[in-house]
DNA sequence: CATGAATGAGCTTTCATTCAT
DNA sequence: AATGAATGAAAGCTCATTCAT
């Protein structure tokens, strides 16, 4: 592959080596996971020798962190700036789902990075994760009730069913992410509105105070 | 924590040992993780030796997918077992799903196992993950379009759909096996019940020709 | 290749017992060698449980001695009775040769633990087969002494002459004996005689008083 | 023992350091066997730490190789160096009989890897010193073929006579370098003249057309 | 007589991490 | 600002050897 940016040894200014780092530490972690990447491969990769890597990152743990936090922000920025705050909740939550869609199949390795690797090694990581993803659930539970709100019908549905319908959501995302970036060839507006089909349906009828129950 | 069962040293027939073995090693891997459980702490923990551990499963990689096979199978027997098929669709969904979440419940290690450690390393398990997972995908597949199918309300819903429908429902059924066991408090049956309400609804409105789009 | 000989788990005289097992080892380090031959697969060639090895043999280098032993006993054997002693001491060494070209060529594991393995492996094993060959070499030494004193054509070979070369000769014997078996096809009587023609003229020269100096 | 050169910890260029191992290696795999040498004895004896050692010559196994080249090379090198092509036939061989026991003698360890060591390893190692040893015995054969020519004296020998005739001369100085440098107190050229008395009456013996038959 | 069950000890190898320059 | 040189610590795996039956 060799180095992502620049040429070795060249003397340059520190945000610009940091995010080369970054930006292999990014590709080889998604890759390769947490363990296995070693600091040798990201350092070659980057261009650099190992103890620079050190000398800006401190340790193969903030290294991971950081990028979790770089990765994080960027995919929550994303999503934010999907969901424009004057549309109407449905659009919102619609546009929400083709940013999130869109930013996973644009940064695969760091979708990998947030999805898969951070989520299996110890509670440094995870915990930083989990935090990410509990602001974009209750940034969709806030949808939800508004859209609830909105569409007054009567049936109000409590804090925590709305949660549980909002976790449900994410993780429907989340599955189709992955199925619609690795197996399917589908396109981010089309996962995003097969889940609408599906799921604002679902709400509406609840809404509508419909329900299922075993009998 | 100390042993599983039975007393260090003791003499014991084989089967039992590959059982304390395996329970010891789903429990390491599930907390740990592939990479950093050691067969030292498996071991340990299994109250044998670590040449035994070898001597039995031979290497980390047949003992990690010793213990993907046996949990795998144990889920998706469950689910099976859950669903009887003389039910009608939906309570075959609902059960299915309710057995899925007792059993995820039951076995968190287990679970971590296939859900999070499994897919994150190299082909030989993240394969076999992938297989059981989409053994699941396409019983849900199946049991979405028998419902369709059974409430012939004109609206056909194409191939490609019902797939994308199963995986936003597996991967919403995964997501609030996580919620539902380790933060909130929520029974097996309640998690089925708020899922159902959700899907089914969705499910049925589509039937009825509703669709979302973003006009 | 299995067991080398008789039923497994039959009831056989300790002596048999102790001839397979013996028979196993040698092929094994033979062919492997001393260290990366395992107990275990000694064993099983023998057909009999790890335990019982060592209740027999003691330890894996009392195994190797017993082959070294064995082997060696049976090489110096065929040789002796290959050299009647009856015969003119020409005769004496031209048949001493070609039955041990005939026994290494017939036994080559045996004689692969012999040449190759007991020397490489520290002292109690090169030792013995030192011995072995010290022996096989004073025996030559004799042969030749007496025929140069049969043929009395004046020219005495000191002691030290007369040792070293029956030094070569074994030497010389050693490298045809791997030549003619592994690499050409040659017969052990061609072998011998080659050698023979080499050696006992150059001996016969020596002992009209010819010599090579590089003047 | 101690380190072989140069004090412990200090900073090295790698060139040094990588001969220092060598070193270290040739005179550890020498005396203990390729097996029984640990490389935590190798980097200890070289006064540096066993990821180094890893770290400069890979594995084991290219460690091992590295040395049979090295020394191999010096052997082959220092035989030809002394068989000066300018000379004569017999000459030649003397000088190169000379040359390989003075540096057999001088380089004990290196003569054990090659001749006891290499010989009882896997295919790569025996590999290597059977084509060395290939090249002494092609060297050796036209030096015999030479000698052969130059005195033309009527009886040809064919090319198989040859080349066994020079497999036994390599043997035989093979035994006699034990001979000398192990048991007996005996110079390179002592040795290099008995072997010359021995095998040149034969040759030329043999030349004039005189044969042993066993009749 | 014979073995299934079990282990202590040691080996090669890898890697995050740090000096000294 | 940057690096070549070096290491402590740990992990996977193997094997000769021994109990308990």
């Amino acid at each position: 592959m060799g180095p992502v940016k620049g040429a070795k040894g060249k003397r340059m200014p520190r945000a610009v080596r940091e995010r080369q780092m970054l930006d292999a530490a990014v590709r080889t972690f998604g890759q390769r996971g947490y363990q296995s990447a070693s600091m040798e491969e990201i350092a070659e990769l980057a261009g650099v020798s190992k103890p620079l890597v050190y000398l800006y990152l401190n340790s193969k743990e903030d290294l991971f962190a950081a990028c979790i936090r770089r990765e994080g922000d960027a995919l929550v920025a994303a999503v934010r700036a999907g969901a424009q705050p004057e549309l109407a909740a449905d659009r919102q939550l619609w546009a929400g789902l083709a940013a999130f869609f869109t930013h996973t199949a644009e940064h695969p390795d760091g979708w990998a990075v947030l999805h898969r690797q951070a989520r299996t090694h110890g509670e440094p990581f995870a915990a930083e994760v989990a935090a990410m993803r509990a602001e974009i659930v209750a940034f969709v539970t806030g949808l939800i009730g508004a859209a609830a709100h909105e569409s007054h019908q009567g049936q109000e549905l409590d804090a925590k069913d709305l949660v549980g319908l909002a976790q449900a959501l994410v993780g429907a995302a989340e599955s189709l992410a992955g199925w619609a970036n690795e197996t399917a060839d589908i396109s981010a507006k089309e996962a995003a509105g097969t889940l609408m089909n599906f799921a604002w349906m679902g709400l509406g009828a609840l809404m509508k105070g419909e329900r299922w129950s075993p009998r």
